[in-house]
DNA sequence: GTATTATTGTTGCATGCAACAACAATTGAT
DNA sequence: ATCAATTGTTGTTGCATGCAACAATAATAC
């Protein structure tokens, strides 16, 4: 609880970046929230602009499936499982660039809820093959309803061709 | 290389969205890791392409500046002070969509390494004036350098003017 | 066939980040 | 003077990642 120490001196009068008026009333020399803060060279990198995005699409489609309580990372073990039937996790694991022991805890979650089932493999007994129930699948057809609506939230976002040469530039890292 | 058993069958055939042939050799019934995985509707979200990226663009710049241990995050918070110098725990927090709570961790570490100063506000002494050290805008100098690599790392994955399309679509973001 | 090596799923741990709530100090308004 | 709002701090929790180990099983070498 130490709040700061009151060794107020007289520092060397910032002489701030950001120009002209602060906050009308306080002739404040610092600057607050509501000044106008520039980013500098940050605005010209890519990852600081993908991550933003990121967050806000992230942030997004876990507020459209919060009825379902789906996040993103399940949502696609459930899609990959269901398109491909039999699938090891290893397999899920790579191609969705997930940890073997991350993804113990995904699927132990989505079996409590019985969407999706172990199943012992014939051809290896090391491995399990996977498959969603029948209310797996259930269920994933209503996801797939909701993440579309949150597919419509990013259109309205960027804008419908925009989003399309998202997905064309971005296509490599699928 | 896995490769794994040899007990060929005409199984019920899993029906699979991916079409006709798995691996040459074995006719496992399991789809493994070098089969060919489709994504299904996967493909056709943004946001699953975007978490990609961002997984492999975050990879380069932590790789990229791994010399100097500088995360991105890091690198932000250092940019924009040096831009607004003077600038509240606050307004940093804001801009950059960082947590307060958050932030006091990653400005203890940077303080502990020199390269930022709270210094006592002037007009308001609940707040933290934040300042880089002279060693830290030097430092910064540098650390520009390497992400000015790290760019250029993004644009061999990506090319020039995907790289242009990507900030102009994603301008609104920052 | 037997011994060796590799892979799969699992568990545990250590780290780091993000979201939340609680709190003290301070400020501005009434 | 009082009171609500703001700022920075702390602690807690949950989640994701990475790493190292392990048992069971499979593939390979001998």
């Amino acid at each position: 609880m130490p709040a700061r120490a009151a060794k107020a001196e007289a520092k060397s009068e910032a002489k701030s970046a950001v120009s002209g008026k602060r906050k009308p009333k306080t002739e404040a020399q610092d600057i607050d929230a509501s000044a106008h803060v520039g980013l500098d060279g940050l605005a010209l990198h890519v990852g600081y602009a993908v991550r933003r995005f990121q967050l806000w699409i992230f942030q997004d489609f876990i507020k459209t499936l919060a009825t379902v309580d789906i996040t993103p990372t399940q949502y696609s073990v459930l899609t990959v499982i269901s398109a491909n039937p039999g699938l090891t996790q290893m397999a899920v694991a790579k191609r969705l660039g997930i940890e073997r022991a991350r993804l113990v805890h995904l699927l132990n979650a989505l079996e409590q809820r019985t969407l999706v089932k172990r199943a012992a493999s014939k051809v290896d007994r090391r491995s399990h093959a996977l498959h969603l129930t029948a209310s797996g699948e259930a269920s994933l057809r209503q996801f797939k309803l909701l993440a579309a609506e949150h597919e419509r939230h990013v259109i309205e976002k960027i804008g419908k061709d925009n989003r399309e040469r998202l997905l064309e530039i971005l296509a490599p890292f699928r």
